[in-house]
DNA sequence: AATCAAAATTTGTGATCACAAATTCGGACG
DNA sequence: CGTCCGAATTTGTGATCACAAATTTTGATT
């Protein structure tokens, strides 16, 4: 989001976003095993590209490593998404508490928009937009903390996550606390009340990833949610932009 | 530290081990533009495994892209500083309290230990050794916390503020206030105090880098501190191990 | 039908090359 | 002596290749 430069055409820089949006999307099954020239050839380029491309988001956990040599997407434990709770809780925190500090009027009111938005796809189930709402609410929030490397590493949190958040569909969404907590995280921000603001904004950080937490089996391993869509439409291109896409 | 496969023995690997440590070190200048050429060639390898290991270190935020195309050492200012502090404060602050509910009583005694080796390269006015116990005390504490995601976003806060830490000699460090609270650390750990331990974890950061913020120049830039070992005796190589090494 | 070793294939790694963009350098002109 | 524009050089990028390690397949043997 704001973590590259606005204009970087290299190849590289496109299979990165490529991989990225096919990670959030669910298109990848975690455990799943990819290769270089699968992507490469996925992706109609060289290896070149994709070796640092995968080799970066290996760097933000959102792909794994294994000791012999092959990448992979990591596997969810109830412990691996604890532990990832507690560290979204400690530094989604700081940043809304930082954020509120330097609200605007404008700030406050572009969020209302953004919270507005998102009830209303959810009236219509439209899984999708608000999964994109959710991030779009969190994200304008953080970038009001002007904090750019809490703000890297936050995406990067959210790249482990992120692929899981599908399972709170639709059983822990219906509920109307995040709705009306995200009204309060507002009004909280628009008073420069930085102590409830974070307070709420954990809340709603925390419920969502214990409850993804609970839904682990005896051994402790939480299973993939299904992709965001496997029925495809007919002539549509999954990215609405040009970019380098998975099938 | 627990972030790699314990046999990788891959050139790229070793190439990111020789910047990171040059990189910890303080060989390289602040602001110093670096080639993949200039570094295969320091390293005898090609260019190909530099590549991954930069793209790697900028992915960590030790290294900087800029948008043109070249890497460098990113600069230190102020308000970057008070960040990378305020993260800081949070994620180890989170380690510190995981820590004291899981220590043992050989947790406990090792801490001991190496604050006392601590104090003891002190008195002999051994900066890079006691940058070095520093390092271990605080790695070896979060490393009971037993969370492998948090411990590698730590090493990569240490990884961007460590170059820095040269600034605290001589006259931060001269305090005693450090292996005070030091031994007040260990102490709420063994009582499983999680609060304790906690606030003075964060106080010892908070105020080594608060100190360090205080040094910026009117423009908001922190200069950077000369490198660790200008002088290098006859014959001894750099790293001990036989790893690839700059000179 | 199950097991295991050897062969065939796949896959990551490191080196090299061509090329274009960026940077640096040199001299002409003010 | 300073400024600017061109050439010369440097540098990152992407593709390709050879090779070894790992994986899968195959086929013989029990």
């Amino acid at each position: 989001m704001a973590s590259k430069a606005p204009a970087d055409t290299s190849l590289r820089s496109q299979v990165y976003d490529s991989l990225r949006d096919a990670l959030t999307a669910g298109r990848f099954t975690p455990g799943q095993k990819l290769s270089f020239r699968f992507i490469a050839g996925s992706l109609g380029v060289s290896m070149t590209p994709v070796r640092e491309a995968v080799r970066w988001l290996v760097a933000e956990g959102a792909f794994e490593m294994r000791p012999n040599r092959s990448v992979r997407v990591p596997l969810m434990t109830r412990d691996k998404i604890l532990e990832l709770r507690d560290i979204r809780l400690a530094l989604e925190g700081l940043a809304t508490e930082k954020a509120a500090a330097l609200a605007t009027r404008e700030d406050a009111a572009a969020l209302r928009r953004i919270a507005a938005e998102l009830m209303a796809v959810r009236t219509r189930g439209d899984t999708v937009a608000d999964r994109q709402k959710i991030r779009e609410f969190h994200f304008t929030l953080y970038a009001i903390a002007a904090q750019p490397t809490l703000l890297r590493m936050i995406e990067s949190l959210w790249l482990q996550t992120g692929p899981y958040m599908n399972l709170l569909y639709p059983d822990f969404i219906a509920s109307p606390r995040g709705p009306e907590r995200r009204l309060r995280i507002v009004k909280a921000l628009q008073a420069h009340d930085g102590t409830t603001a974070r307070r709420e904004m954990q809340g709603d950080i925390g419920d969502a990833l214990s409850y993804v937490a609970g839904l682990a089996d005896a051994q402790g391993n939480i299973a993939p949610p299904q992709p965001d869509e496997p029925k495809r439409r007919r002539g549509s291109s999954p990215p609405p932009s040009g970019a380098l896409a998975f099938a």
